[in-house]
RNA sequence: GGAGAGGUGCUCGAGUGGUUGAAGAGGUACGCCUGGAAAGCGUAUAUACGGUGUGGAAUCGUAUCGAGAGUUCGAAUCUCUUCCUCUCCGCCA
């Protein structure tokens, strides 16, 4: 969430700036600067009731000590109100601050200066293209198909043991997965990344604090008996490592990668978007993470994004690289660079990556800080990216390189399956 | 799952109702000392919110000893709830 700092002060800019999300904040920003007000006042009252009645208290003991007990009995009896008034104003100070937070967490991350304007996924704008596009015969398959012909993915199988969405990977289609994976770790390790392996399962606490919670809570698989939460990402557990932390300004950024299972409830629509392997419940992804200073974070934003280009150029993949419009980024970002890749055989871009700035916004719910030679606290900047989420790469990998003999494997990968072609 | 122990500052660790935001030690930083270093000495070393205030600063108040609620004039210290950790037994990849 926006600081309330950073509203107070900037109340107009915050507005202005909001309109290219297509979101009107006028009238919430307006009641929380309001709220705020209170919560001072409040804050203030407070704060001489309760050192009044520190001054009291002590007094009270003082005199115990010295004998006085009518006069310290008598000083008892002036803390009653005080004690009320002190209870009063405590309960409206915690009932400001929760109404603010309310309102804070609906309003949207500001966008960047850079961000089109724009509403709808077509006024995304295309920053530059890239692979090599492939030139496929009329009878191309798409990849569903591609898996039952070469027995890769069994989809009923799945739907058998757990529901639709949950593939069963099997043979060439399973080792093409793990190879995926390790190709994708070692690559962000050899760039800097520090691997790392965390829960598949969260608190409620991790699901605040990267914001899946409170609002999108239906998309999340939720063990109701321990209290748990399925990671959709494995953005959550590894932010998390930073929730409540003050990092030394000497070691950022850091930099984390991790694999993960993910799991996504999306109950959404049918069709071709969510054929085969376009939308699952359970897939798998890696993930990069930065936490980095505020006056480098797009440097850094810049270097992922080109990290990221190195990946789908090694799986020589064609690709685009979209800088996303104020109305088709996410509530929490600044700015959003999707990456996507053309599957040939469904002749649509498949979104395979998102890599995104979220300035502090995410650091202020984690409250993830550091502090520099200045001794002054401050937020840091979160950033992070798919690199990459696994289920679009082997549609568009499978169906670009089917030829008449089977599936190609792209150089890059070949020593980490184990084998050049599927057939 | 059964039985027990415990959660205090960057770390260790004292503290069972009254200047304890917290002794002591360690760590770290700065200064002194030294030819240089070690040792020694001195100082500093949490976060948030609020007030006054500045060029930068500073300073005062409030809250926080896992979390929440309660008892009390007053709680790290007493009570309850809850979360977590550890030990032994059981079970188990």
């Amino acid at each position: 969430m926006l600081t309330l700092k950073y509203i107070t002060e900037n109340t107009d800019d915050v507005i202005a700036r909001l309109a290219k999300k297509h979101f009107d904040g006028a009238a919430l920003i307006a009641q929380v600067v309001e709220l705020d007000k209170e919560r001072k006042t409040t804050q203030s009252q407070l704060d001489s009731s309760s050192a009044e009645m520190n001054n009291l208290s002590k007094e009270i003991g003082m005199l115990f000590k010295q004998g006085k007990q009518a006069e310290a009995v008598a000083a008892k009896e002036k803390t009653t109100v005080l004690k009320e008034t002190i209870k009063n104003l405590g309960d409206k100070l915690s009932e400001t601050e929760q109404t603010i937070i309310n309102i804070l967490v609906q309003i949207p991350n500001l966008p960047h200066a850079s961000v089109p304007e724009g509403k709808h996924a077509e006024d995304n704008k295309v920053e530059r293209t890239g692979g090599p596009m492939p030139n496929l015969p009329e009878n191309a398959l798409p990849h569903w198909d591609l898996a039952k012909k070469y027995d890769l993915i069994d989809f009923e199988l799945g739907v058998k043991i757990s529901g639709a969405g949950f593939p069963v990977y099997k043979g060439k289609g399973a080792r093409l997965q793990r190879a995926l994976i390790n190709f994708f770790l070692d690559n962000a390790r050899e760039a800097g990344y520090l691997e790392v392996q965390p829960p598949y399962v969260v608190n409620a606490s991790s699901g605040y604090g990267t914001g899946q919670l409170p609002d999108k809570e239906g998309q999340m698989y939720h063990c109701e008996v321990d209290d748990l939460y399925l990671i959709p990402t494995a953005e959550v557990p590894v932010t998390n490592i930073y929730r409540d932390v003050i990092l030394d300004e000497k070691d950022l950024p850091v930099k984390n990668t991790a694999y993960s299972a993910c799991f996504r409830r999306e109950a959404g629509s049918y069709g071709k978007d969510v054929r085969g392997l376009n939308r699952l419940h359970q897939f798998d992804k890696v993930e990069i993470v930065q936490i980095a200073h505020p006056d480098t974070s797009y440097d850094r934003l810049t270097e992922m994004v080109n990290y990221v280009q190195t990946l789908v150029d090694k799986l020589e993949l064609p690709w685009r690289i979209l800088r996303l419009c104020g109305g088709d980024m996410s509530f929490t970002s600044a700015l959003t660079f999707d990456f996507e890749v053309f599957s040939a055989a469904q002749q649509r871009w498949l979104e395979v990556s998102s890599v995104s700035n979220f300035e502090s916004y995410q650091a202020n719910r984690l409250k993830c800080r550091f502090k520099g030679a200045d001794k002054k606290t401050q937020l840091c900047h979160t950033l992070n990216g798919s690199a990459m989420a696994l289920p679009r790469i082997v549609a568009a990998l499978l169906e670009n390189n089917q030829t008449p003999q089977g599936i190609r494997i792209p150089k890059a990968l070949v020593p980490y399956t184990g084998f050049e072609i599927i057939d």
